[in-house]
DNA sequence: TGAGTATACTTCGTGATACGATGTATACCG
DNA sequence: CGGTATACATCGTATCACGAAGTATACTCA
């Protein structure tokens, strides 16, 4: 996929992968893998940024000698996702102007 | 719209917008207005962008003393939309990531 | 006549950001 | 003991949208 139309999903696509449970960096980029693929370094940044704008809590976990950081969403976080939904709409609007035929010529 | 989502548009969108009809600059932005708001700056980046990668091509009119560059969609350009139209399909199985409720806690 | 507004294109600087490269560290498998 | 999977972190770079500012013409209105 165009990477500057990836731009716009991979903040939703984070914060669906951790919608429904709580998650860890390595898992997030393993379940999104068949749907959007992302780097590590590309996923820690975006966990950052949205740990800064207060869309998830960050709470870090032992597990096999190994620190694992389990992300777990927020209100403001589901907020994100709706508005998305509602940004959707106006997507829908700009695919029906790019895809439309003209007429006029007739 | 979230300037990110936006990104991944505005090409295609510049591009359907001279798709029936050579265009200009000044009247571009008029006509993607009520889709989607882009200042000139903006504008005349993707334009040189676009004609770099000989999506389209230019040529120069005078018009009311004043000179209009219009712009004329090449097979390249057309080639662009065609391949957003793939992409698209891709967004909406994201989309479908993104909204679907979850019903593994039942 | 002169100020304001619309038309029309251009350049510069800045901030946001995706990502490859690289590094650190543990566990397991052969 | 070397390779691979797991797991997180940092740095540098290239791309890009956009505000600000500039140049220039034409029309309107007081």
């Amino acid at each position: 996929m165009d990477i500057q139309l990836k731009r716009g999903l991979l903040d939703v696509c984070v914060l669906a992968a951790i919608k429904n449970e709580d998650s860890y960096g390595y898992k997030i980029i393993k379940d999104l893998q068949p749907c959007l693929a992302l780097s590590e370094s590309t996923l820690y940044t975006i966990l950052k940024r949205l740990e800064a704008a207060n869309m998830l809590t960050v709470r870090t976990v032992e597990h096999g000698g190994r620190l694992r950081k389990y992300y777990h969403i927020t209100a403001a976080g589901l907020s994100r996702i709706e508005e998305f939904k509602a940004e959707w709409q106006e997507m829908l609007d700009i695919y029906q102007f790019v895809t439309k035929e003209d007429a006029s010529h007739d």
